[in-house]
DNA sequence: ATTTTTTATTTGTCAGACATTTAATTGTAT
DNA sequence: ATACAATTAAATGTCTGACAAATAAAAAAT
């Protein structure tokens, strides 16, 4: 990890790049203590702030974490579902509003990987994550709920059903996707009737899932996904019409 | 975007947060110049060099790109598909080295998230995409072929089979899982029987999808993703039984 | 009018300093 | 000898000030 960068970048990026090369390749390990900043600054011959340019890069993609005092310095991060969970979430949501991917690509997207969980989650579902996903319906027909507390009790209800997979690998990918899908989706108006169906559909992918049946989970949310793309092409509609009356 | 931070982290992660959210909410959008970073500095009442390790962490992430002169300065990125490809394919790795996450599962989403690619590239596949599967798959029937090799060819059939469904949400999902769980594939060892097995459940995939038979697809796939296991299994065992004896 | 030179702005890098946090060490008293 | 307090040392966090390098616009020269 000594001094062999490849050019033409900022010597921060080449520095960063060459400790992240390290980790990734198994040289540092976990919990390992990188060399301290002034270390770090002599080993690569640039000076200290250059160094922790570098170090705070890393620490971005939480492939580090620091300490101070005397025992301290920069450490090897484990990098943790949850860190995983919100970059992932970030970068998703990103790529999604800064490139003009239309509703029904994302959603496409969303509902085939949510049928890929289906049929583990109906092998291996809990009675706990069945619970949530009944008490998320019943929230979803509770009378004066906002269309903005209805879309977050559906990323709940979604979310244990991808969990219901017990595989942190899918949970991982399928998160950043819901949750990047959910701006669009509050942009949709929900009247009592959509709701009254969306939430027959939920209730009938939560009893195909709790009895077992992976396919018939799988033919409702593409029922579902039907449903949500309808529903998104009519609240454009709405808003082309006002926008031109 | 002025002073509003929450305390008890790094001035420069704090700040960075700021401009973060500033962008995600999209009050900062696409090609818009930050402040100069002395102005930056003063804005937050902080000093240059906390400015630009905050700006470094931005940078880390793809949030903003910077050029030198006079017209330069830190400007908001286009998060392009390149980059979120390559943000996912390292935090994939490093989840998936870290974690202990068995073979088993890795392999298990990697599957189902490509049988949910299966119907759409049975729908949408192109004759530059079927060319590129035929050709990998000649590929690995050449004789003399390392495992490496193999299994690099592998992941670019693959890639073909989802980038087929032209969904690029879905591509770049996959892109992550099928790369991080490459190296695990590498430390199987193909025998010449193996890898006929292969190739045969590959060609069915491409004929399944040329014939837009996403169903049979699914089903091989399946069928692969078992024989895959089994492999990984065996390659296990031999090396349990090499480091016991 | 075109080309060259200058200039101003901005990021990239460096050096040195001080503040703050933290653990280990030392010193002291019981 | 043990327990507690004070000191010390090491590390990150932050600041100041400076210079280098790149770049585009403005000014000057042809």
């Amino acid at each position: 990890m000594e001094t062999e960068l490849k050019p033409d970048r900022d010597l921060s990026a080449q520095i960063a790049g060459a400790i992240r090369d390290a980790i990734i390749s198994g040289q540092l390990i976990v919990d390992e203590r990188l060399p301290s900043e002034a270390e770090l600054a002599e080993n690569f011959g640039v000076s200290r702030p250059t160094v922790r340019e570098a170090l705070k890069r890393l620490a971005a993609q939480s492939l580090i974490r620091t300490q101070r005092g005397a025992t301290g310095g920069a450490f090897v991060n484990r990098l943790s579902y949850g860190d995983a969970y919100g970059q992932q979430i970030t970068t998703s949501t990103l790529l999604l509003s800064m490139n003009d991917v239309d509703f029904a690509t994302a959603c496409e997207a969303r509902f085939a990987l949510e049928r890929a969980c289906a049929p583990l989650a109906a092998a291996r579902r809990t009675p706990d994550q069945m619970a949530t996903m009944r008490a998320e319906i019943f929230r979803q027909g509770q009378a004066g709920l906002s269309d903005e507390s209805f879309c977050a009790s559906d990323v709940t209800f979604h979310r244990a059903l991808v969990d219901s997979a017990h595989n942190p690998v899918l949970s991982y990918n399928l998160a950043g996707v819901i949750e990047a899908i959910q701006p669009l989706m509050n942009m949709i108006t929900y009247s009592a009737r959509d709701r009254t169906e969306i939430i027959a559909l939920h209730s009938t992918i939560a009893d195909s899932i709790e009895a077992g049946d992976g396919a018939c989970a799988e033919q409702t949310l593409d029922a579902l996904q039907k449903y949500t793309i309808r529903l998104a092409r009519d609240a454009r509609n709405a808003c082309g019409r006002r926008s031109v009356s």
